[in-house]
DNA sequence: TTAATGACCGTGT
DNA sequence: TACACGGCCATTA
């Protein structure tokens, strides 16, 4: 068969992931990798964003773990992603997503209170939309 | 082979 | 909120 190796499927699975971020809501770099079975590859897949060509990849759902955009304030992707959350009904300021601290607190505290999750400290409060984290 | 780089992450101060 | 530190990982120089 593979005569010589195709291209990881790590890469695939990565893709899949974020292709898999409902409209509307976002992730993390570290929270798609780890989605895509793949934990602590948060830079292969901000590599895998940077070189993606796919126009129909939601990428602009993908931010920091702190809710922040990756793209430098002030650059064309900032800008264009900026643009494509707003478009989407995302509250964007500042290159900075609003609306996550209240949402996720809230979804923490759901956590803790159903099965006994660990106690949320600001970091992990702060942690990107894990929007769609209901099981 | 080693060093630097990058759309990153989590903790601690 | 901001910055420093150490980790992680694939690609490039």
């Amino acid at each position: 068969m593979g005569t010589h190796a195709t291209k990881p499927d790590s890469t695939k699975r990565i893709l899949d992931a974020v292709r898999a971020i409902p409209k509307g809501q976002v992730a993390g770099y570290g929270e798609v990798a780890r989605r895509a079975g793949l934990p602590g590859r948060a830079r292969l897949v901000a590599r895998l964003l940077s070189q993606n060509e796919d126009r129909r990849l939601p990428w602009h759902r993908v931010l920091r773990s702190d809710g922040r955009i990756a793209f430098p304030e002030g650059s064309e992707g900032w800008h264009e992603q900026t643009a494509r959350l707003r478009g989407e009904g995302i509250l964007v300021e500042n290159g900075r997503v609003r609306g996550l601290r209240a949402a996720v607190t809230r979804e923490e505290a759901l956590d803790a209170e159903v099965w006994g999750a660990p106690p949320v400290s600001r970091k992990a409060a702060k942690a990107v939309g894990k929007s769609g984290r209901r099981r």
